[in-house]
DNA sequence: CTCAATCCCGACACTTCTAGTCAGATATCA
DNA sequence: TGATATCTGACTAGAAGTGTCGGGATTGAG
């Protein structure tokens, strides 16, 4: 039997401005998977990956910046695996894209302490793409991971 | 004299998510600049490139996208040029951003008619996709033209 | 100890998008 | 007619996005 799965091509996620890439979407539903999934043991990248349908490979490398960020613990060998490093209802998705996408700046100007443009001082545009990050973190922390993954019903592994 | 101006490497405009790009930052430099400089007759390209330091061949393809959609005139010819097709307090800076960068999608299950996604009855995740959607065009149409363009003017924001 | 499961990490390949440049066609005014 | 502009399409170099691949390190079980 086919052991890899085969992903092939899926397109871009998010059209126009202000679009996310599958980094952040494939991450955002690992984080809803996790947090369905955890039950106080580990939960191996495979499992999540094939009950999402995502690449593994792939999911592997955008889970290390959740790592590194944090958010989630990991365990090495045999039965190893992802948990949460705090409850859902701690995590705000504001954090977790933070972590997958880098930070929210949607304009050079605004990058760093903000010294990266010249004529900082007397710049009038610089007002609305602050105003549109603002938004974004906010609309974005508005939300926790528990608002995400509550409404299924919870997931069970499979015993091994 | 030098009749072409070197552009040279300029970076990318915007880091990590919800990124804009040149077309975005140029294009309302462009706009405002248009603002501030049109007393009735068409202000031409070349002057507002080189105002704005900007390359002159790149506006151009720019500057096409805010003419198609309504936002600006254009005469042809000599003495040609550009001018507002309407009051700058009656322009959104919405209106500029999606005729600039095309529609504010930030996940693919949000284009269209949303039949993209398989799962959209039960999916929780998309109202987060939604929400930072929504955010980001009321935080770009709570500003005109007007309030950019017009030197040191009290910039008044709609209440939320 | 050995084996299998699992995370961890760097390198590579392919495709798409960005940020332009360039040459020419078309339209208008003097 | 000639100078001035906009308009258009084709082209390109480089970067970013989306993965794949191979192997190394760590841990638990038998």
């Amino acid at each position: 039997m086919p052991s890899e799965q085969e992903a092939g091509t899926r397109g871009l996620h998010g059209t126009g401005a202000v679009a996310f890439s599958t980094r952040g979407e494939y991450g955002v539903r690992f984080m809803v998977a996790l947090a369905r999934m955890d039950h106080g043991d580990p939960v191996s990248l495979t499992d999540i990956a094939e009950a999402e349908d995502l690449p593994r490979a792939y999911l592997e490398q955008i889970v290390g910046s959740l790592r590194d960020a944090g958010i989630i613990d990991s365990a090495r060998g045999a039965h190893g695996g992802y948990r949460l490093a705090r409850p859902a209802n701690e995590v705000r998705m504001g954090d977790v894209l933070r972590a997958l996408e880098g930070p929210i700046v949607p304009m050079v100007c605004l990058e760093g302490d903000g010294s990266a443009c010249s004529k900082s001082g007397n710049c009038s545009v610089v007002q609305l793409w602050a105003r549109v990050r603002d938004s974004v973190s906010e609309a974005l922390d508005s939300f926790t991971l528990a608002d995400l993954a509550i409404p299924g019903a919870p997931i069970t592994l499979k015993p091994r």
